[in-house]
DNA sequence: ACCTTTCGCGTACCGTCGGTATGTGAACTC
DNA sequence: GAGTTCACATACCGACGGTACGCGAAAGGT
């Protein structure tokens, strides 16, 4: 199992690449940012990249699911710590709000991403990762009973949404967790209102 | 008043650019369509563009703020035609829904304006146009007691979110009006859920 | 141990892009 | 009707993303 020396600069190439590009990306955005000052910071040249990479989008690609299963981590990390499926929902929502609006990802994720993929492709990369836990999550509650009765797809896409553009909104505002709590309070609300009663 | 040869070549030119970029850019995406086929389409030079416009960026935001205004105000229209502040926000709601999802609206709109302008003017746009309708509407409904007391500007960014992604999600899927009507069914329930008791 | 192949990457080059500087002729001014 | 303005067109530029090709060291076979 022992990987020869090959293999390890390569994956050391690669995930300098990545690295560098996530970091300048989250700064200056996509557009903003040339190959030569990407791979000048891994310390590599444009060879390397496009052996590794079949473009600057698929580069962007590649750094945009780290991210987003940073992300997905952190959601399902933070509900597994609870038992009951609505204490999970919550906790993941919340925990969400807070990973997303850490700095460095609301730009990749929610403003370059569907930009430089396209929707269809940004939204099978978020279904993959985050937004999967939210639709199982509404989807087992329903089926349970515990949430009142109707379509889980719109639903999902709704309150994904509504929490992608709430990130955005707390990342790019006032600094301070007043806002993030407040934010949370209305989130935790809508939430309620969709329990069976 | 009537306006001489010069200033009605000049509004022309300037808005056969705005028209053809707008197309193009509702095609294809901003990033895709070059200013050599913009200038083309419209029977211009480059050197007219830049007469009218700082550069490709700002010809993008005058595309922008045509879609916003035509969106804002068919919702300020549709909200108009009732009565009653409650009525006014489901009938803007829901108007929303279906002129963000008509065709050549939500990739300039809602993938590309974030993207290109960057998150705070393309923020600063929206609000001045159609989420400005939906702050005052939801703080007017939280004034009145119409509905639960909470913070409006994060209620207002949370909804304007979902219905933002709904749009996007609505566009991009199968066609057909059943999807329009589910989602608008949740979302509707949600918003009944806002109402105080 | 030697030869061959593979492969990870560097170098050199290309078309096109967004942007700028300058020219020009027709419309306005007085 | 001479001078000025202005709405463009023309010509050109650096930089960008992308491609073709070369090279040297590691891997694999005998």
């Amino acid at each position: 199992m022992t990987q020869g020396v090959r293999a390890r600069q390569r994956a050391a190439t690669r995930q300098a690449l990545v690295r560098e590009a996530r970091r300048l990306f989250a700064e200056r955005g996509y557009a903003a940012v040339g190959l030569p000052e990407i791979v000048g910071a891994a310390g590599v040249t444009k060879g390397a990249l496009y052996h590794h990479f079949e473009g600057k989008a698929e580069l962007f690609r590649a750094v945009l699911e780290e991210v987003q299963r940073e992300i997905g981590d952190r959601v399902a990390a933070a509900a597994g710590r609870r038992a009951e499926g609505w204490d999970q929902l919550l906790a993941g929502c919340r925990e969400f709000l807070v990973a997303a609006t850490a700095p460095g990802v609301q730009r990749i994720m929610l403003v370059d991403g569907p930009a430089v993929l396209g929707w269809h492709a940004w939204r099978a990369l978020d279904e993959a990762h985050s937004a999967r836990h939210l639709a199982d999550a509404l989807g087992a509650l329903v089926a349970g009973g515990v949430i009142v009765e109707q379509p889980v797809e719109p639903l999902t896409r709704l309150l994904s949404g509504a929490m992608n553009e709430a990130a955005l909104w707390l990342a790019n505002g006032k600094e301070g967790a007043a806002p993030l709590e407040e934010t949370w309070g209305v989130l935790a609300r809508l939430l309620e209102s969709l329990r069976a009663r």
